[in-house]
RNA sequence: UCCGCGGUAGCUCAAUGGUAGAGCAUCCGGCUGUUAACCGGCAGGUUGUAGGUUCGAGUCCUACCCGCGGAGCCA
């Protein structure tokens, strides 16, 4: 009598008789033995068929099973060291459950393009690396509600239709709801700021859709945010909250995750480094940091430096930093960079502008390093009510749609703040992915819109 | 929207303006323990589309379509 299990626990069975569940991911073999690679979510374990044991007809029956053709297998569990697990499978008997011809993927030493690759997503998550990716998305979703449970906040929902732009600045996807305009939310913070007041701490963790046409390894027009916002949390307070949330994901991973580290050859001392404290600059010491970087890059022999020099600080003292001042900024540093305080008028509306001047906000990104880019942008929030009327009348956006927000201000306001995390980026970064469409099970991008 | 690169077999890619090819996959055959197995063979094509130059175009020219990367914007 064989008892079903998962592969992951086979060598807790070894000599008794198991079933495996479980679908053909490879086959190799002569004519009197096939190997079958078997997967069943838990891992991999080859099957042996031998033809003196199982028959002629079997064998033949056996062998003819498509890649991807799921089944069950019954045999004696046997240690083998030639195994990665140590532990193969005799087969007695093979139940096919579900044929599979002509599987479009197929196992090849060739890297294939990335979006034919997308185009068969439901069917590509089968495979190993793939697999690893949304493993440690799953991780890193997990490590991000355990660090806010342990430090109780309170998990705060916000709506996905919202009527109207949150912060005036990027382009929302409008949808027609019940005769009127609405909007696919880009942000819950306004919202998390409401729940903030009422419970302290809350984090809101939601999906977010943004209609810009980016085309880049780092932009979804469809991905996850997670925006804790906090009560009595100034500038400092948050950039704190940050890094420890940070080094949190990061250990976490290093502890949960190394199976899928391993599959895709993810550099771990890149991911140790992650120790607070992370560097914390100042917009105006940036600038003065590129304009050295700028020189030294110029006169490197290295072609990519030399061209990295010629687009830093392109965009000229009080705009906002450019990629190519990121992606500097960010190289001299082995873990993520804080830079705090950019020019207000380059920030958005609910930004508190920096009492000691003026013309800068209580803001920070955090620029994850090796390229990922921006994956964290937060900042304390304005608490005046008149001055939080005064940058609604800046920015030209619509009062009436502000009311409720104003309230917040109006009854019993206090300083506040918290950030936005971008989950995919997060997960690119921790997993060493290039394209962070390979960070979610179903990417949506400016020209992805199936499956 | 702008800039750059690209589109050749199912996949990854070759091919001085001169007969469109290889590896892998599929299929067939071989191999008594394979580890992205190996060996042999068959088959596989309107070279993104439409024009143009030329004795002759995958290759050169023009336009368009599609894709990728980046800028801007952002997580």
């Amino acid at each position: 009598m064989s008892t079903w299990a998962w592969i992951k626990d086979l060598k807790g069975a070894i000599n008794s008789d198991v079933e495996v569940r479980g679908w053909l991911h490879n086959r190799r073999g002569n004519k009197n033995l096939h190997f079958l690679q078997l997967r069943d979510g838990t891992g991999f374990v080859q099957a042996v068929v031998d033809k003196s044991t199982i028959g002629d007809a079997e064998f033949e029956r056996i062998g003819a099973y498509g890649y991807e053709s799921s089944m069950k297998v019954f045999g004696k569990a046997v240690e083998d060291k030639r195994s990665k697990l140590g532990v193969e499978i005799q087969v007695s008997r093979v139940e096919l459950v579900g044929e599979s011809k002509d599987y479009p993927i197929q196992i090849s030493k060739d890297v294939p393009n990335i979006e034919k690759l997308l185009d068969v997503r439901h069917l590509w998550m089968r495979s190993p690396k793939p697999r690893a990716i949304l493993k440690i998305r799953s991780e890193v979703i997990q490590a991000i509600r355990q660090f806010y449970y342990e430090r109780d906040y309170v998990c705060f929902d916000s709506p996905i239709f919202t009527p109207n732009a949150c912060e005036g600045t990027s382009t929302l996807f409008e949808t027609e709801y019940f005769g009127n305009p609405m909007y696919l939310s880009q942000s819950g913070q306004l919202y998390g700021e409401a729940g903030a007041l009422a419970f302290g701490k809350v984090v809101v963790f939601g999906p977010t859709f943004r209609a810009e046409k980016s085309k880049t390894r780092r932009h979804l027009t469809e991905f996850w945010m997670i925006e804790p916002e906090v009560a009595w949390l100034e500038l400092d307070g948050i950039m704190d909250l940050a890094e420890e949330k940070l080094e949190y994901i990061a250990q976490w991973c290093l502890k949960r995750c190394r199976p899928e580290l391993e599959i895709l050859e993810r550099d771990l001392s890149k991911l140790e480094s992650v120790k607070r404290p992370f560097p914390r600059i100042s917009y105006s010491e940036v600038q003065k940091v590129l304009a050295q970087k700028k020189d030294e890059f110029a006169k490197s022999s290295d072609p990519e430096l030399k061209k990295l020099s010629g687009d830093i600080l392109k965009n000229g003292p009080g705009d906002d930093l450019g990629a190519a001042d990121e992606t500097a900024i960010s190289m001299q540093y082995d873990r993520p960079v804080m830079i705090h305080r950019y020019p207000s008028e380059v920030k958005a509306f609910y930004m508190k502008r920096d009492p000691k001047d003026p013309r800068f906000a209580l803001c920070v990104d955090v620029i994850a390093p090796e390229g990922v880019g921006e994956i964290i942008g937060g900042a304390q929030r304005e608490d005046s009510h008149d001055a939080l009327v005064e940058r609604i009348k800046e920015h030209k956006l619509p009062m009436e749609a502000f009311q409720w927000y104003l309230d917040l201000r109006k009854y019993g306001t206090v300083p506040h703040g918290g950030f936005g995390l971008g989950l995919e980026r997060t997960v690119q970064w921790i997993s060493g992915t290039h394209h962070v469409r390979e960070t979610i099970p179903f990417p949506r991008t400016i020209v992805r819109m199936s499956p």
